[in-house]
DNA sequence: TTTTAAACGCAACCAAGTTGCATTTGAAAG
DNA sequence: CTTTCAAATGCAACTTGGTTGCGTTTAAAA
C-alpha cells in the first residue's frame, strides 16, 4: 500500500484509484491547480462531478487548501502544515504571478499578526501578494 | 449638475442617467456590493450587460475597487482614496464577515509593508481578514 | 442644431460549478 | 475468499455568473 493511500485513510477517506491519482497530482505540483487544470491533467479519465466532489472532500479534510486565483477561479495547493478536518492553519503568504497567473505558497513570508484589531472579532487573516514568481522574473 | 455627474466627467466618463444612479448606489453603500446585488438594487431597470460593462469601467477608472468576497463573486466598494485610471492605491485591509457574508473596507487596519521580500518582485499586497463585523457581533 | 463616439438594450452564448439518481467499488465482517 | 453496504463514481441535466456581437440611443462637443 503506497504512501498516498495511507494519507487518504489517515484522513478517513477511501483510497480509490482516482483519489490516489488526484493526491499524486497535487503532490507533484510545486505551485497550485485550478479544478479545470486538474480535469485536463487527468486527461478526462474521470468525471467532472467526481473531481469537484473529491476536491471539496480533500479541502474539508485538510489535505489541500484553497489559494487565491488571478481570475477568481477555485484553486488549491497541497497542505504542507499538518491540517485536520475543518481546521487549516496556514500562516504563509500567497503570491499571484501576474505573468504566468500561477499562485504560489510562500512559506518564507508569514502573515503578520495584528497589534490592534480595533474592536473587531478576527478569526483569520490572509496575505496575498501580486508580482512575479521566480520563474517569470526576467 | 450634481456631484455624481461631476465625478464621472472628471474621470472621463459620460454622465448618463444610469451611471449617476450606479454611482449613487455605491456611494450610499457603507460596505460593498456584488454585481448581482446591484442588479437587484436597480430593480431590473437596467440591462445586465450594461451593468457589467459600467462596473468594469468604474473599476478601470478608479471609482470603485474590487474587494474579496465570501463566495468568490465579483464584489466592489467605492474608492475613498483618490485613485486614477488603472492605478488603485488602497492600503487598508478588508474584512469578510462570516455571519452576513459582507465585505467591509477597514480603513483603520493597514496592509503591512514587507521587511524582506525574499528575492521576489512584489508589486502589491492585500490583507484579508475573516471574522465578524460590528453589526453581526453579538 | 448637427454630429459622432460612447453608452445602452437585447438576445444568444459560454464556462464554472452543482445536483439527483442509478451503478460501481473499497474494505470491513463473516 | 465471499458477502455486504456505505461511500464513491458516472452521467446528464441544470443553475448561475459573466461575456459578446450588433443594432439603436444619447451625451456633449462642434
Amino acid at each position: 500500500m503506497d504512501m498516498f493511500a495511507e494519507t487518504l485513510k489517515q484522513k478517513g477517506l477511501k483510497a480509490t484509484k482516482f483519489r490516489k491519482t488526484l493526491l499524486k497530482t497535487f503532490s507533484d505540483c510545486n505551485s497550485s491547480l485550478t479544478t479545470n487544470e486538474v480535469v485536463k491533467n487527468l486527461e478526462d479519465r474521470y468525471n467532472k462531478a467526481t473531481i469537484y466532489r473529491a476536491i471539496y472532500s480533500f479541502e474539508k479534510n485538510g489535505i489541500i487548501h484553497q489559494v487565491p486565483d488571478a481570475k477568481g477561479l477555485s484553486r488549491y495547493a497541497i497542505c504542507m502544515d499538518n491540517c485536520s478536518r475543518g481546521i487549516h492553519h496556514h500562516l504563509h503568504a500567497h503570491l499571484i504571478c501576474n505573468r504566468c497567473n500561477q499562485t504560489y505558497c510562500i512559506q518564507e513570508i508569514s502573515v503578520p499578526s495584528l497589534s490592534n484589531t480595533h474592536g473587531l472579532n478576527i478569526e483569520n487573516a490572509e496575505l496575498t501578494l501580486k508580482g512575479n514568481c521566480r520563474s517569470c522574473r526576467l
